[in-house]
DNA sequence: AAACAGTATGACGATTTTGTGACGGGCGCA
DNA sequence: TGCGCCCGTCACAAAATCGTCATACTGTTT
Protein backbone atom coordinates (compact mmCIF):
# COMPACT_ATOMS: atom_id res chain seq x y z
CA UNK A 1 0.00 0.00 0.00
CA UNK A 2 1.47 2.90 -1.06
CA UNK A 3 1.45 6.19 0.89
CA UNK A 4 0.41 9.55 0.41
CA UNK A 5 0.96 12.61 -1.84
CA UNK A 6 0.81 16.13 -1.72
CA UNK A 7 -0.02 18.13 -5.11
CA UNK A 8 0.60 21.76 -4.59
CA UNK A 9 -1.00 23.64 -7.90
CA UNK A 10 -3.33 26.71 -8.02
CA UNK A 11 -5.03 25.17 -11.24
CA UNK A 12 -7.99 22.70 -10.44
CA UNK A 13 -7.86 20.72 -13.71
CA UNK A 14 -4.04 19.79 -13.03
CA UNK A 15 -4.71 18.69 -9.28
CA UNK A 16 -7.52 16.73 -10.89
CA UNK A 17 -5.21 15.43 -13.92
CA UNK A 18 -2.64 14.40 -11.28
CA UNK A 19 -4.90 12.77 -8.56
CA UNK A 20 -6.84 10.59 -11.12
CA UNK A 21 -3.12 9.16 -12.46
CA UNK A 22 -1.60 8.63 -9.14
CA UNK A 23 -4.78 6.80 -8.09
CA UNK A 24 -4.77 4.49 -10.92
CA UNK A 25 -0.66 3.55 -9.74
CA UNK A 26 -2.62 3.35 -6.31
CA UNK A 27 -1.29 6.25 -4.40
CA UNK A 28 -3.32 8.13 -2.23
CA UNK A 29 -3.71 12.30 -2.97
CA UNK A 30 -3.71 15.22 -0.91
CA UNK A 31 -4.20 18.09 -2.62
CA UNK A 32 -3.73 21.80 -1.85
CA UNK A 33 -3.92 25.45 -4.16
CA UNK A 34 -1.44 27.02 -2.27
CA UNK A 35 1.51 27.40 -0.11
CA UNK A 36 -0.80 28.18 3.54
CA UNK A 37 -2.98 25.26 3.01
CA UNK A 38 -0.53 22.90 1.93
CA UNK A 39 2.22 23.92 4.67
CA UNK A 40 -1.51 23.32 6.98
CA UNK A 41 -1.65 19.64 5.55
CA UNK A 42 2.07 19.19 5.91
CA UNK A 43 2.01 19.95 9.49
CA UNK A 44 -0.57 17.38 10.10
CA UNK A 45 0.19 14.75 8.49
CA UNK A 46 3.26 14.54 6.08
CA UNK A 47 2.87 13.38 2.82
CA UNK A 48 5.18 10.99 1.31
CA UNK A 49 6.65 13.36 -1.56
CA UNK A 50 5.05 16.85 -2.21
CA UNK A 51 4.21 18.00 -6.00
CA UNK A 52 5.08 21.54 -6.31
CA UNK A 53 4.02 24.05 -8.81
CA UNK A 54 6.79 26.43 -10.07
CA UNK A 55 4.24 29.48 -10.28
CA UNK A 56 1.83 29.93 -6.78
CA UNK A 57 -0.28 32.65 -5.75
CA UNK A 58 1.21 34.23 -2.72
CA UNK A 59 4.68 32.48 -1.62
CA UNK A 60 5.90 30.99 -4.95
CA UNK A 61 6.66 27.77 -5.42
CA UNK A 62 10.04 27.90 -5.60
CA UNK A 63 10.18 29.86 -2.10
CA UNK A 64 8.45 27.66 -0.19
CA UNK A 65 10.71 24.75 -1.67
CA UNK A 66 13.40 26.27 0.07
CA UNK A 67 11.42 26.60 3.13
CA UNK A 68 9.95 23.19 2.99
CA UNK A 69 13.78 22.37 2.31
CA UNK A 70 15.07 24.14 5.20
CA UNK A 71 12.49 22.06 7.27
CA UNK A 72 13.82 19.16 5.83
CA UNK A 73 16.29 18.57 8.61
CA UNK A 74 13.37 16.78 10.89
CA UNK A 75 11.82 15.75 7.93
CA UNK A 76 13.01 14.08 4.97
CA UNK A 77 10.64 14.76 2.85
CA UNK A 78 11.31 14.64 -1.45
CA UNK A 79 10.01 17.31 -3.82
CA UNK A 80 8.98 17.58 -7.41
CA UNK A 81 8.25 20.74 -8.74
CA UNK A 82 5.75 21.28 -11.62
CA UNK A 83 6.91 23.74 -14.40
CA UNK A 84 5.00 25.48 -17.35
CA UNK A 85 8.30 26.18 -19.71
CA UNK A 86 11.46 24.34 -20.44
CA UNK A 87 13.64 27.14 -19.31
CA UNK A 88 17.20 25.76 -18.24
CA UNK A 89 17.93 28.85 -16.55
CA UNK A 90 14.70 27.90 -14.08
CA UNK A 91 15.09 24.32 -14.65
CA UNK A 92 18.98 24.92 -12.62
CA UNK A 93 17.18 27.37 -9.83
CA UNK A 94 14.40 24.38 -9.17
CA UNK A 95 17.16 22.26 -8.87
CA UNK A 96 19.18 24.29 -6.68
CA UNK A 97 15.95 25.06 -4.36
CA UNK A 98 16.85 21.79 -3.27
CA UNK A 99 13.78 20.12 -5.61
CA UNK A 100 14.74 16.20 -5.86
CA UNK A 101 13.63 16.28 -9.45
CA UNK A 102 11.04 18.55 -11.77
CA UNK A 103 8.57 17.57 -14.07
CA UNK A 104 7.97 20.59 -17.00
CA UNK A 105 3.97 20.80 -18.23
CA UNK A 106 2.41 19.35 -19.87
CA UNK A 107 3.18 16.18 -18.68
CA UNK A 108 1.56 12.54 -19.25
CA UNK A 109 -0.02 10.81 -16.58
CA UNK A 110 2.65 7.46 -16.96
CA UNK A 111 5.50 10.28 -16.85
CA UNK A 112 3.92 11.55 -14.09
CA UNK A 113 3.84 8.52 -12.10
CA UNK A 114 7.37 7.39 -13.51
CA UNK A 115 9.31 9.89 -12.21
CA UNK A 116 6.86 9.81 -8.31
CA UNK A 117 8.20 6.60 -8.16
CA UNK A 118 11.59 6.97 -9.55
CA UNK A 119 12.25 9.28 -6.54
CA UNK A 120 10.48 7.54 -3.96
CA UNK A 121 12.93 4.55 -4.77
CA UNK A 122 15.40 6.82 -4.52
CA UNK A 123 14.42 7.67 -1.28
CA UNK A 124 13.04 4.69 -0.26
CA UNK A 125 13.98 3.16 3.60
CA UNK A 126 14.46 -0.33 3.60
CA UNK A 127 11.31 -2.12 4.65
CA UNK A 128 11.68 -3.57 8.08
CA UNK A 129 9.63 -6.01 8.00
CA UNK A 130 9.81 -8.12 5.01
CA UNK A 131 11.74 -11.33 4.05
CA UNK A 132 14.39 -10.40 1.10
CA UNK A 133 15.45 -12.66 -1.58
CA UNK A 134 17.57 -12.86 -4.30
CA UNK A 135 18.66 -16.16 -5.83
CA UNK A 136 19.51 -18.55 -3.19
CA UNK A 137 20.36 -15.59 -0.42
CA UNK A 138 17.23 -15.04 2.20
CA UNK A 139 17.48 -12.25 4.62
CA UNK A 140 14.85 -12.12 7.35
CA UNK A 141 14.77 -9.08 9.24
CA UNK A 142 12.58 -10.01 11.78
CA UNK A 143 14.51 -13.38 12.71
CA UNK A 144 17.44 -11.86 11.55
CA UNK A 145 18.72 -14.65 10.23
CA UNK A 146 20.45 -14.97 6.58
CA UNK A 147 20.27 -17.90 4.76
CA UNK A 148 22.42 -18.83 1.96
CA UNK A 149 21.38 -22.00 0.18
CA UNK A 150 19.92 -23.19 3.27
CA UNK A 151 22.82 -23.12 4.95
CA UNK A 152 22.89 -20.71 7.77
CA UNK A 153 25.70 -17.83 8.00
CA UNK A 154 26.51 -15.50 11.02
CA UNK A 155 26.71 -11.96 10.40
CA UNK A 156 27.65 -9.07 12.65
CA UNK A 157 24.77 -6.34 13.51
CA UNK A 158 26.01 -4.08 11.39
CA UNK A 159 26.93 -6.58 8.71
CA UNK A 160 23.00 -7.59 8.50
CA UNK A 161 22.19 -4.04 7.62
CA UNK A 162 24.60 -3.46 5.36
CA UNK A 163 23.40 -6.62 3.49
CA UNK A 164 20.09 -5.74 3.99
CA UNK A 165 20.23 -2.10 2.51
CA UNK A 166 22.07 -3.90 -0.58
CA UNK A 167 19.77 -6.51 -0.81
CA UNK A 168 16.95 -3.89 -0.71
CA UNK A 169 17.99 -1.78 -3.23
CA UNK A 170 19.83 -3.68 -5.84
CA UNK A 171 21.16 -3.29 -8.97
CA UNK A 172 21.83 0.65 -7.38
CA UNK A 173 25.35 1.82 -7.23
CA UNK A 174 25.59 3.63 -3.87
CA UNK A 175 28.57 6.21 -2.80
CA UNK A 176 29.86 5.35 0.28
CA UNK A 177 28.44 8.22 1.73
CA UNK A 178 25.11 6.98 0.86
CA UNK A 179 25.60 3.77 2.57
CA UNK A 180 27.06 5.40 5.72
CA UNK A 181 23.82 7.48 5.68
CA UNK A 182 21.43 4.26 5.50
CA UNK A 183 23.26 1.72 7.45
CA UNK A 184 24.77 3.52 9.85
CA UNK A 185 21.82 6.54 10.18
CA UNK A 186 21.89 10.20 8.84
CA UNK A 187 23.91 11.50 11.54
CA UNK A 188 27.18 9.08 11.96
CA UNK A 189 30.58 11.07 11.69
CA UNK A 190 32.40 8.04 10.33
CA UNK A 191 35.34 7.90 7.81
CA UNK A 192 34.09 6.71 4.55
CA UNK A 193 37.26 3.91 4.33
CA UNK A 194 34.93 1.82 7.45
CA UNK A 195 32.00 1.00 4.78
CA UNK A 196 35.39 -0.72 2.64
CA UNK A 197 36.16 -2.86 5.39
CA UNK A 198 32.77 -3.81 6.43
CA UNK A 199 32.24 -4.90 2.44
CA UNK A 200 35.18 -6.96 3.14
CA UNK A 201 33.55 -8.45 5.97
CA UNK A 202 30.34 -8.98 4.26
CA UNK A 203 32.50 -10.33 0.99
CA UNK A 204 34.20 -13.17 3.52
CA UNK A 205 30.48 -14.24 5.16
CA UNK A 206 29.13 -14.50 1.76
CA UNK A 207 32.53 -16.19 0.16
CA UNK A 208 31.35 -19.65 1.79
CA UNK A 209 28.49 -20.16 -0.75
CA UNK A 210 29.66 -18.15 -3.26
CA UNK A 211 27.55 -15.16 -2.80
CA UNK A 212 30.38 -12.94 -2.88
CA UNK A 213 30.04 -12.01 -6.59
CA UNK A 214 26.45 -10.06 -6.01
CA UNK A 215 28.59 -6.98 -4.32
CA UNK A 216 30.18 -5.43 -7.18
CA UNK A 217 32.81 -2.51 -6.55
CA UNK A 218 32.33 0.17 -9.19
CA UNK A 219 35.42 1.97 -9.14
CA UNK A 220 35.63 5.51 -8.33
CA UNK A 221 31.69 5.63 -7.58
CA UNK A 222 30.61 2.93 -4.69
CA UNK A 223 29.00 -0.48 -4.87
CA UNK A 224 26.33 -2.02 -6.13
CA UNK A 225 23.99 -5.39 -5.43
CA UNK A 226 23.34 -7.29 -8.60
CA UNK A 227 23.25 -11.22 -9.57
CA UNK A 228 24.95 -10.13 -13.07
CA UNK A 229 28.47 -10.09 -13.34
CA UNK B 1 38.07 20.51 -6.00
CA UNK B 2 36.21 21.71 -3.30
CA UNK B 3 35.56 25.47 -3.05
CA UNK B 4 35.96 28.04 -0.43
CA UNK B 5 33.98 29.12 2.48
CA UNK B 6 34.13 31.84 5.39
CA UNK B 7 33.93 31.13 8.66
CA UNK B 8 32.75 33.95 10.81
CA UNK B 9 33.52 33.63 14.72
CA UNK B 10 34.79 35.89 17.55
CA UNK B 11 37.07 33.33 18.61
CA UNK B 12 40.01 32.35 17.48
CA UNK B 13 40.01 28.93 18.95
CA UNK B 14 37.37 28.33 16.96
CA UNK B 15 38.04 29.69 14.14
CA UNK B 16 41.45 27.90 14.41
CA UNK B 17 39.97 24.55 14.70
CA UNK B 18 37.07 24.71 11.89
CA UNK B 19 39.87 25.99 9.58
CA UNK B 20 42.07 22.51 10.34
CA UNK B 21 39.25 20.89 9.97
CA UNK B 22 38.44 21.98 6.38
CA UNK B 23 41.67 21.82 5.70
CA UNK B 24 41.75 18.53 6.19
CA UNK B 25 38.61 17.82 3.68
CA UNK B 26 40.29 20.04 1.57
CA UNK B 27 38.31 23.25 1.27
CA UNK B 28 39.67 26.47 1.57
CA UNK B 29 38.84 28.67 4.16
CA UNK B 30 38.72 32.03 4.77
CA UNK B 31 38.12 33.85 8.47
CA UNK B 32 36.23 36.60 9.90
CA UNK B 33 36.01 37.95 13.29
CA UNK B 34 32.74 40.06 13.41
CA UNK B 35 30.03 40.63 10.43
CA UNK B 36 31.87 43.90 9.47
CA UNK B 37 34.83 41.61 8.80
CA UNK B 38 32.39 39.22 7.08
CA UNK B 39 30.38 41.21 5.10
CA UNK B 40 34.16 42.72 3.53
CA UNK B 41 35.19 39.64 2.46
CA UNK B 42 31.79 38.36 1.15
CA UNK B 43 31.70 41.38 -1.03
CA UNK B 44 35.04 40.78 -2.12
CA UNK B 45 35.47 37.09 -3.51
CA UNK B 46 31.91 35.74 -2.50
CA UNK B 47 32.43 31.96 -0.57
CA UNK B 48 30.36 29.14 -1.24
CA UNK B 49 28.98 28.55 2.10
CA UNK B 50 29.36 30.39 5.21
CA UNK B 51 29.64 29.24 8.76
CA UNK B 52 28.31 31.90 11.09
CA UNK B 53 28.43 31.93 14.94
CA UNK B 54 24.96 32.81 16.73
CA UNK B 55 26.29 35.17 19.06
CA UNK B 56 28.56 37.59 17.36
CA UNK B 57 29.96 41.05 18.85
CA UNK B 58 28.16 44.23 17.30
CA UNK B 59 25.93 42.85 14.73
CA UNK B 60 24.51 39.23 15.97
CA UNK B 61 25.09 36.14 14.11
CA UNK B 62 20.75 35.94 13.28
CA UNK B 63 20.57 39.63 12.32
CA UNK B 64 23.79 39.15 9.72
CA UNK B 65 22.29 36.18 8.30
CA UNK B 66 18.88 37.94 7.92
CA UNK B 67 20.95 40.58 6.11
CA UNK B 68 23.04 38.38 4.19
CA UNK B 69 19.50 37.08 2.80
CA UNK B 70 17.98 40.53 1.47
CA UNK B 71 21.20 40.71 -0.68
CA UNK B 72 21.12 39.89 -4.12
CA UNK B 73 24.66 38.68 -3.85
CA UNK B 74 24.78 37.00 -0.90
CA UNK B 75 20.75 34.94 -0.77
CA UNK B 76 21.94 31.70 -2.46
CA UNK B 77 24.93 31.22 -0.28
CA UNK B 78 24.05 28.63 2.18
CA UNK B 79 24.70 29.16 5.72
CA UNK B 80 25.05 27.14 8.56
CA UNK B 81 24.72 28.84 12.07
CA UNK B 82 27.40 27.87 15.28
CA UNK B 83 25.41 27.75 17.91
CA UNK B 84 25.84 27.16 21.95
CA UNK B 85 22.42 26.00 22.85
CA UNK B 86 20.11 23.28 21.77
CA UNK B 87 17.24 25.54 22.50
CA UNK B 88 14.21 24.74 20.05
CA UNK B 89 13.39 28.45 20.10
CA UNK B 90 16.22 29.44 18.93
CA UNK B 91 16.73 26.46 16.05
CA UNK B 92 13.05 27.90 14.48
CA UNK B 93 14.50 31.07 14.48
CA UNK B 94 17.50 30.28 12.72
CA UNK B 95 15.83 28.11 10.04
CA UNK B 96 13.67 30.93 9.57
CA UNK B 97 16.50 33.94 9.13
CA UNK B 98 17.21 31.44 6.22
CA UNK B 99 20.09 29.34 7.78
CA UNK B 100 20.22 26.30 5.57
CA UNK B 101 21.73 23.89 8.83
CA UNK B 102 22.88 24.62 12.59
CA UNK B 103 25.68 23.15 14.29
CA UNK B 104 25.52 22.94 18.26
CA UNK B 105 28.74 23.27 20.46
CA UNK B 106 31.12 21.61 20.75
CA UNK B 107 31.31 19.79 17.88
CA UNK B 108 33.87 17.07 16.56
CA UNK B 109 35.79 18.11 13.24
CA UNK B 110 34.10 15.28 11.68
CA UNK B 111 30.69 16.13 12.24
CA UNK B 112 31.89 19.44 10.91
CA UNK B 113 32.90 18.60 7.65
CA UNK B 114 30.07 16.01 7.15
CA UNK B 115 27.23 18.64 8.01
CA UNK B 116 28.99 20.87 5.66
CA UNK B 117 29.43 18.13 2.99
CA UNK B 118 25.50 17.76 3.37
CA UNK B 119 24.89 21.46 3.03
CA UNK B 120 26.84 21.49 -0.31
CA UNK B 121 25.52 18.50 -1.78
CA UNK B 122 21.57 19.57 -1.29
CA UNK B 123 22.17 22.91 -2.97
CA UNK B 124 24.39 21.27 -5.68
CA UNK B 125 22.19 20.51 -8.64
CA UNK B 126 20.48 17.09 -8.63
CA UNK B 127 22.52 14.85 -11.31
CA UNK B 128 19.97 13.44 -13.69
CA UNK B 129 20.00 9.67 -14.15
CA UNK B 130 18.53 8.77 -16.82
CA UNK B 131 19.20 6.19 -19.01
CA UNK B 132 20.88 7.24 -22.77
CA UNK B 133 20.24 5.11 -25.41
CA UNK B 134 21.78 4.94 -28.83
CA UNK B 135 20.88 2.46 -31.29
CA UNK B 136 22.18 -0.89 -29.22
CA UNK B 137 24.27 0.84 -27.11
CA UNK B 138 22.35 1.83 -23.44
CA UNK B 139 24.31 3.27 -20.60
CA UNK B 140 22.66 3.74 -17.39
CA UNK B 141 24.11 6.08 -15.02
CA UNK B 142 21.78 4.62 -11.64
CA UNK B 143 23.16 1.31 -12.39
CA UNK B 144 26.51 2.41 -13.82
CA UNK B 145 26.70 -0.11 -16.54
CA UNK B 146 27.10 0.08 -20.12
CA UNK B 147 25.23 -2.66 -22.30
CA UNK B 148 26.35 -2.89 -26.00
CA UNK B 149 23.42 -5.53 -27.35
CA UNK B 150 23.08 -6.72 -23.96
CA UNK B 151 26.41 -7.59 -23.79
CA UNK B 152 27.79 -5.85 -20.34
CA UNK B 153 30.83 -3.84 -21.05
CA UNK B 154 33.08 -2.82 -18.72
CA UNK B 155 34.67 1.21 -18.75
CA UNK B 156 37.34 3.13 -16.10
CA UNK B 157 35.18 5.78 -14.38
CA UNK B 158 37.08 8.70 -17.22
CA UNK B 159 35.98 6.38 -20.27
CA UNK B 160 32.44 5.93 -18.62
CA UNK B 161 31.99 9.61 -18.48
CA UNK B 162 33.38 10.72 -21.80
CA UNK B 163 30.79 7.94 -23.23
CA UNK B 164 28.27 9.62 -21.14
CA UNK B 165 28.64 13.18 -22.39
CA UNK B 166 29.04 11.97 -26.25
CA UNK B 167 25.92 10.27 -25.82
CA UNK B 168 23.70 12.93 -24.32
CA UNK B 169 25.60 15.02 -26.69
CA UNK B 170 25.28 13.54 -29.94
CA UNK B 171 25.64 14.58 -33.65
CA UNK B 172 27.89 17.55 -32.58
CA UNK B 173 31.55 17.95 -32.65
CA UNK B 174 32.93 18.62 -29.94
CA UNK B 175 36.69 20.18 -29.54
CA UNK B 176 39.14 18.74 -27.10
CA UNK B 177 38.83 21.71 -24.77
CA UNK B 178 35.15 21.14 -24.65
CA UNK B 179 35.45 17.54 -23.80
CA UNK B 180 38.15 18.13 -20.99
CA UNK B 181 35.68 21.15 -19.66
CA UNK B 182 32.68 18.61 -19.43
CA UNK B 183 34.38 15.29 -18.14
CA UNK B 184 37.56 16.29 -16.56
CA UNK B 185 35.94 19.40 -14.81
CA UNK B 186 35.80 23.26 -15.57
CA UNK B 187 39.03 23.26 -14.88
CA UNK B 188 41.22 20.53 -14.95
CA UNK B 189 44.95 21.46 -16.07
CA UNK B 190 45.49 18.38 -18.29
CA UNK B 191 47.38 18.34 -21.61
CA UNK B 192 44.42 18.12 -25.03
CA UNK B 193 45.92 15.10 -25.95
CA UNK B 194 45.21 13.23 -23.16
CA UNK B 195 41.39 13.61 -24.80
CA UNK B 196 43.01 11.18 -27.87
CA UNK B 197 43.71 8.54 -25.55
CA UNK B 198 40.57 8.21 -24.12
CA UNK B 199 39.29 8.53 -27.50
CA UNK B 200 41.22 5.59 -28.06
CA UNK B 201 40.49 3.52 -24.92
CA UNK B 202 37.12 4.05 -25.28
CA UNK B 203 36.91 3.16 -28.74
CA UNK B 204 38.60 -0.10 -28.22
CA UNK B 205 36.07 -0.89 -25.49
CA UNK B 206 33.35 -0.69 -27.72
CA UNK B 207 35.40 -2.04 -30.86
CA UNK B 208 34.79 -5.61 -29.84
CA UNK B 209 30.49 -5.12 -30.11
CA UNK B 210 31.18 -2.73 -33.32
CA UNK B 211 30.10 0.47 -31.94
CA UNK B 212 33.08 2.75 -32.10
CA UNK B 213 31.83 3.52 -35.73
CA UNK B 214 29.89 6.15 -33.76
CA UNK B 215 32.98 7.71 -32.46
CA UNK B 216 34.36 9.94 -35.88
CA UNK B 217 37.09 12.47 -35.67
CA UNK B 218 36.70 15.50 -36.90
CA UNK B 219 40.39 16.73 -38.48
CA UNK B 220 41.43 20.07 -37.41
CA UNK B 221 38.28 20.11 -34.96
CA UNK B 222 37.64 17.55 -32.59
CA UNK B 223 35.08 14.41 -32.23
CA UNK B 224 31.78 14.05 -32.62
CA UNK B 225 29.35 10.99 -31.82
CA UNK B 226 26.98 10.20 -34.18
CA UNK B 227 24.81 6.99 -35.46
CA UNK B 228 25.72 7.32 -38.97
CA UNK B 229 28.95 7.58 -40.67
C1' DA C 1 56.70 13.00 -53.98
C1' DA C 2 58.21 15.16 -49.97
C1' DA C 3 57.16 17.82 -46.13
C1' DC C 4 53.93 18.73 -42.77
C1' DA C 5 50.39 18.76 -39.27
C1' DG C 6 47.05 16.12 -37.00
C1' DT C 7 45.77 11.69 -35.14
C1' DA C 8 46.26 6.68 -33.58
C1' DT C 9 48.54 3.42 -30.82
C1' DG C 10 51.22 1.02 -27.45
C1' DA C 11 54.12 1.35 -23.45
C1' DC C 12 55.45 3.10 -18.96
C1' DG C 13 55.88 5.27 -14.53
C1' DA C 14 53.01 7.69 -11.30
C1' DT C 15 48.95 8.21 -8.87
C1' DT C 16 44.66 6.97 -7.05
C1' DT C 17 41.55 3.71 -5.35
C1' DT C 18 40.47 -0.51 -3.17
C1' DG C 19 41.59 -4.94 -0.66
C1' DT C 20 43.37 -6.96 3.46
C1' DG C 21 45.11 -8.02 7.94
C1' DA C 22 45.96 -6.28 12.40
C1' DC C 23 45.29 -3.44 16.46
C1' DG C 24 43.14 -1.29 20.38
C1' DG C 25 38.88 0.15 22.48
C1' DG C 26 34.18 -0.20 24.01
C1' DC C 27 30.43 -2.85 25.68
C1' DG C 28 27.83 -6.55 27.57
C1' DC C 29 27.95 -10.66 30.16
C1' DA C 30 29.43 -13.96 33.23
C1' DT D 1 37.12 -8.13 36.83
C1' DG D 2 38.08 -10.93 32.94
C1' DC D 3 36.49 -12.51 28.52
C1' DG D 4 34.56 -12.47 24.02
C1' DC D 5 32.52 -10.02 20.41
C1' DC D 6 32.19 -6.49 17.37
C1' DC D 7 33.49 -2.15 15.87
C1' DG D 8 36.27 1.87 13.66
C1' DT D 9 40.75 3.12 12.25
C1' DC D 10 45.16 2.47 10.46
C1' DA D 11 49.16 0.88 7.60
C1' DC D 12 50.49 -1.61 4.02
C1' DA D 13 49.71 -4.54 -0.27
C1' DA D 14 47.50 -5.07 -4.51
C1' DA D 15 45.14 -3.49 -8.32
C1' DA D 16 43.19 -0.44 -11.47
C1' DT D 17 43.46 3.71 -13.80
C1' DC D 18 45.59 7.87 -15.21
C1' DG D 19 48.45 11.27 -17.92
C1' DT D 20 52.41 11.63 -20.71
C1' DC D 21 55.47 10.38 -24.11
C1' DA D 22 57.68 8.26 -28.25
C1' DT D 23 56.52 6.44 -32.34
C1' DA D 24 53.77 5.00 -36.30
C1' DC D 25 50.18 6.25 -39.22
C1' DT D 26 47.03 9.23 -42.24
C1' DG D 27 45.44 12.76 -44.85
C1' DT D 28 46.69 17.41 -46.79
C1' DT D 29 49.43 20.83 -48.86
C1' DT D 30 53.02 22.49 -51.92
Amino acid sequence: MPGKILVVDDEPAIRAMVRFALKQADYNCAEAGDAIEAQALVTADPPELILLDWMLPGLSGVDYARRLRRERLTQNIPIIMLTARVDEEDKVRALNTGADDFITKPFSPRELVARVRAVLRRMAPMAVDEVVVAEGLVLDPSTHKVLANDERLSLGPTEFRLLHFFMTHPERVHSRERVLDAVWGNNAYIDERTVDVHIRRLRKALTVSGYDRFIQTVRGVGYRFSGDA
